[in-house]
DNA sequence: GGAATAAAAGGACATTTGTCCCAAGCTCTA
DNA sequence: TAGAGCTTGGGACAAATGTCCTTTTATTCC
């Protein structure tokens, strides 16, 4: 659920003492919106430390939680390959360090630093990857299960994150979360 | 939903005029299936004509449709940048003329081709741009606006896909598909 | 510290969707 | 051509989920 991509990290930490003013480092408060939907901004972002929630929010206002992004994760990358608007908004959920390129450097890094471009595509794929069982996953089990699901995989991040977040990545109500929540403690409480 | 992508087409056709014996021509009978999930395959296919769809199937059996490809969509690429095994499985809806390139020519290009290389990244900034909204629709809006939605998108396809791939598309089993149908039809022809 | 605001929890009811059937129509083939 | 096996369509009921509302408990902010 908290995605990460060290390998990224490493290899910007090492590209950073090569050309220092090109990469900036920058860090933001908690719950600060760093990308909004539908906008058009100039940087592409690397998570240095921290974690961020990247979501999509319909008319009637829902959010609905494509990921939450944590170390060694891009985001703001997809616009620089088709001249779009972003598709998410980004916000940070705790403190979040990260590392900003300009689309000008991250245009020439792809072009002339075919290490970074291969770790940007693989980047890309994973994303895809991760993306297409999840939904399924969703589709296709009770609430229950998605809930034990994540507690299992990230059972830091259900003590950290609001019901509204969990309910909004599983793509339920808050109401149908707190049932499924009661109703998996009354079982844990009768197998005792 | 039938997602295509002519310029890399048009790219691919010239790059065959200057070396053809690197990729090869395929053609698939409608309904055959290229590749099945969690397995490893050396090839990566590009379609020239026709659609495919690529799917997910879990453990009780139930498929979920993830896209239809059409011209000038790729698949079984994302095992190139992660050695994992696949995680869909793809089969040809109607007939399918493909291009087809192994492993080895399909990295030759990535790292000698620039362009090639800048087709391939866009075209999996498409797939991850194109199923962020999609799963959010789905879960937030009934299913009947989901089939108006494909009616008005795609108003050929309705007609040449069984239902059941329908409501795999949708996410519903085809009861509910069939209920939202009639409720449809209900309604049109009251408003007459 | 106290008011205002947000988060958590859940009752009651409505709606949606799924499950399990059955039946009609079509296609394929032995 | 009879029957096996799909696909389509839908009835009846069960289960899951959403909506609306209220209460309680934290948190935030003057």
């Amino acid at each position: 659920m908290i995605r990460t991509n060290k390998d990224f990290i490493v290899y910007i930490d090492t590209l950073r003492k090569k050309s220092r003013n090109q990469i900036n480092e920058q860090v933001f408060e908690p719950k600060t919106t760093i990308l909004k939907q539908d906008r058009r901004y100039n940087s592409v972002y690397l998570i240095r430390k921290g974690i961020a929630k990247c979501y999509i929010t319909d008319e009637n206002g829902k959010e609905f939680i494509q990921e939450f992004l944590g170390e060694g994760m891009e985001f703001g990358e997809l616009e620089i390959f088709s001249n779009n608007l972003t598709i998410c908004s980004v916000t940070s959920v705790s403190e979040l360090e990260v590392y900003s390129f300009s689309h000008g450097t991250y245009r020439t890094l792809l072009e002339e630093d075919p290490i970074f471009n291969q770790l940007v595509m693989k980047a890309l794929a994973d994303k895809i990857r991760y993306k297409a069982p999840r939904h399924s996953y969703q589709h296709s089990y009770p609430i229950e299960d998605n809930i034990l699901r994540l507690q299992r995989l990230f059972p830091e991040l259900t003590e950290v994150l609001p019901k509204k977040d969990i309910a909004n990545y599983i793509g339920v109500t808050i109401r149908s979360l707190n049932r499924a929540l009661k109703e998996l403690k009354l079982k844990q409480e009768n197998s005792k």
